[in-house]
Order: C-alpha cells, then sequence, then structure tokens
DNA sequence: GTCTATAATTAGATAGAC
DNA sequence: GTCTATCTAATTATAGAC
C-alpha cells in the first residue's frame, strides 16, 4: 500500500500473467514436452521456481495456459447459420490466440492437449449440427469442422510454403463453394 | 549356414524388421518424444541395448521408421485426375500405414517429423497442381491436401467419437461434392 | 554378438537460506 | 516472498563382461 508501489496482491497478478504469456507462447512454439520450466521461466524473466510456487506442476501450468480456449472458441462461430462458420475463416487464419495454437500443437502428443482439442471441436461440431439440415447433420458438421482444423493445422503450425503469402480472402474465397457443399447447399 | 537354423545375416534381419515394426507402432501411438527405446525394445522382446547398437540412437530409428512413408505416399494420388484424390479417401480413412502415422503423429512437435510431413504434402500438392486448371491451382492442391489431412488427424489420430463408427464410403459421399468444388469443377 | 551395468544428461520438483 | 542449491527420477547412450 506504499504510494509508488504496486500492491502486493497487484504485483503477483501482473508477474502470473507474464509467467502465463510466455508459456502460451514456448508452448504453443513447441509443444508440452520440449518445453521446459526453466524455459519458460528464462522467457518470463522470473526464477524457475517462482514458476513451480505459483502453479504447482508443469502440468497444471499447462492446463491453465490452455484453459481460456474453451471460452474463447465457445464464443467464436456462436449464432445459427452456415455463413458464421465462413466468418470463423479470418479468425482461425489470422492470428489465432496464442491458447489455441498451444493446445493444437500438442494435441497428437499429450493426452490432455487431446482430451481437450476432441471437447472443443465436439463442441463446434454440436453446435453445427443443430443448424445443419439432413440426415447426416453431425457427420457434415464433423467434416467441417475438420476441414477447418486441416487448414489451420497446415497454415498456422506445419507453416506451409504454399500458403505462406496467400491473404486470407483468397483462402476464404476458394474455401467457402467446398465447405457449402458440405453444409448441403447445392448451389453457392 | 548350419542346416535347420537361420544364417545370421538373415536372422538380423528379421530382428531389425520386428524393431522396426515395433518402433512404428510405438511412434504412431504416442508420438517421438514419448516412445522410448526401451519400451521398444520389450515390443520387439529384445535387448534395449541392442536397439542402440542395430540404428545407433533414436532419432535415426525414427528416420528409419518413416522413411517408406516417401516412397509409399509418393506412389498414392499418382495418375492424373482429381478422382483419383477420391480414390484415396479409402487408404486415407482406412489402415494408413503406420508409418505414415508414426509420421503425422508427431508433425507437429517434432522437428524432423514436421520437415516429413512438409515434404510429403508439398509432393501431393505439386502432382495435383498440375492436373487443376486455373491460376490458383496450387492454392486448391494445397486446400485439397488439407482437407484429407484435417479428415485424417481427426478420424486416425484424435479418433473423434463423430467419425468413430461410420464407414468410409459415406465419409467419402459427404466429402466427394465438396473436393469437387475445389477442384474447380462447378456442378457434380 | 548379446546384454549387464553404468555413465551422462536433463528434466520436474523440493527444501531451506536470506 | 524469492531464489540458491539440491534431490529424484527417467532417459539416451556407452563400455565392457561373457
Amino acid at each position: 500500500m506504499v504510494d509508488g508501489v504496486l500492491p502486493r496482491a497487484e504485483r503477483r497478478r501482473r508477474t502470473e500473467a507474464r509467467i502465463l504469456e510466455a508459456a502460451r507462447a514456448l508452448f504453443a512454439d513447441v509443444g508440452f514436452e520440449r518445453a521446459t520450466i526453466r524455459g519458460i521461466a528464462k522467457a518470463a524473466e522470473v526464477d524457475p521456481a517462482l514458476v513451480m510456487q505459483y502453479f504447482g506442476s508443469k502440468q497444471e501450468l499447462f492446463q491453465q495456459a490452455v484453459r481460456v480456449t474453451l471460452v474463447a472458441d465457445g464464443e467464436l462461430g456462436a449464432e445459427e447459420v452456415v455463413e458464421n462458420v465462413l466468418g470463423t475463416l479470418n479468425v482461425k487464419l489470422g492470428e489465432l490466440p496464442q491458447s489455441s495454437l498451444a493446445m493444437m500443437r500438442s494435441m497428437l502428443t499429450h493426452p490432455e492437449a487431446a482430451a481437450s482439442a476432441r471437447e472443443v471441436l465436439g463442441k463446434q461440431v454440436e453446435r453445427l449440427a443443430e443448424t445443419l439440415p439432413g440426415e447426416d447433420a453431425r457427420l457434415r458438421a464433423a467434416l467441417i469442422t475438420l476441414v477447418m482444423l486441416g487448414v489451420t493445422v497446415g497454415h498456422q503450425l506445419l507453416e506451409m510454403e504454399e500458403l505462406a503469402g496467400v491473404p486470407q480472402e483468397e483462402i476464404a474465397r476458394v474455401l467457402r463453394p467446398s465447405l457449402r457443399a458440405l453444409a448441403g447447399q447445392e448451389v453457392s
């Protein structure tokens, strides 16, 4: 409470936030296994022991780092019509939040991240399926979701050169008829 | 050369093959980092030291285990027309070779696997691009490839429940018009 | 040639000084 | 409260016995 100095609670909050930010970046870059507490601490400019003090374990730190994803992605698509999926193209192809990237980076090799990914994708599928017509709505919803996943993985994580310089609008344009077809609409 | 006993060269060849098979299975299951030499040796019923003796390092073992992928996938799509991509659906959705799964499992977290994935996918894109019409053939080819990647990842690696019991033909049927659209064909 | 025993490295986690 | 120093465990990799 001394003037000119931050309250200790506030100071701690900011330090935690800085650690989380560094953790997300490193997890997103190299995945859970290759990201080390020491590396995260160094990037956040804090002592490695402090990271453990605050978050208890590497596992819990990872959970905290990717947790936001669930909420954020839950708000993404949102509404009722298929055009919204196309709308998310911009987000998916642009700057996806670090927490999402962190989760995706590890989803094939870290059980916790895999479970998280299944949950997020599953919710997306559910939401889509409600708005799609036909018997096979769920299958179509799943495939739409996986198309987006594939494009995102190729672009953001594998960084394929074929998509490197291409503007989002161009990708969205080429992809649109394809998604419309999956949504069960015959014509454009 | 003694009767009734395999020649030592042949015996060694078989042991190597058994190790490679076990390595592919484990790499495909849990990825490069979580797969251990000990675990692979145990699955192959050999001594861990023998694995090192034969392959030199975990890294080289991994390379050998996924190398076949390049050739196998190179033969996959093959010919000239777009229908061939649809034809690969059966392969991709059915039993993909273990070596391919091993590579895909680690492609987001292991640099070597990532490079391998980019190479394989890049060749696929190249081959497709030659057969597609239009200015944006390469972009379309890349997106087609990523669609297949997304579906494969969701089905084989994430094992999403929405695709679990669905027969390949059903998935192919729903996916077909979407891929046709990406290929630049207006109608079915 | 095969394997036992161990070296060497690196990680996550902890205890205690200040 | 923060960090130094250390512990413990697991791994790859190696050297040498048999």
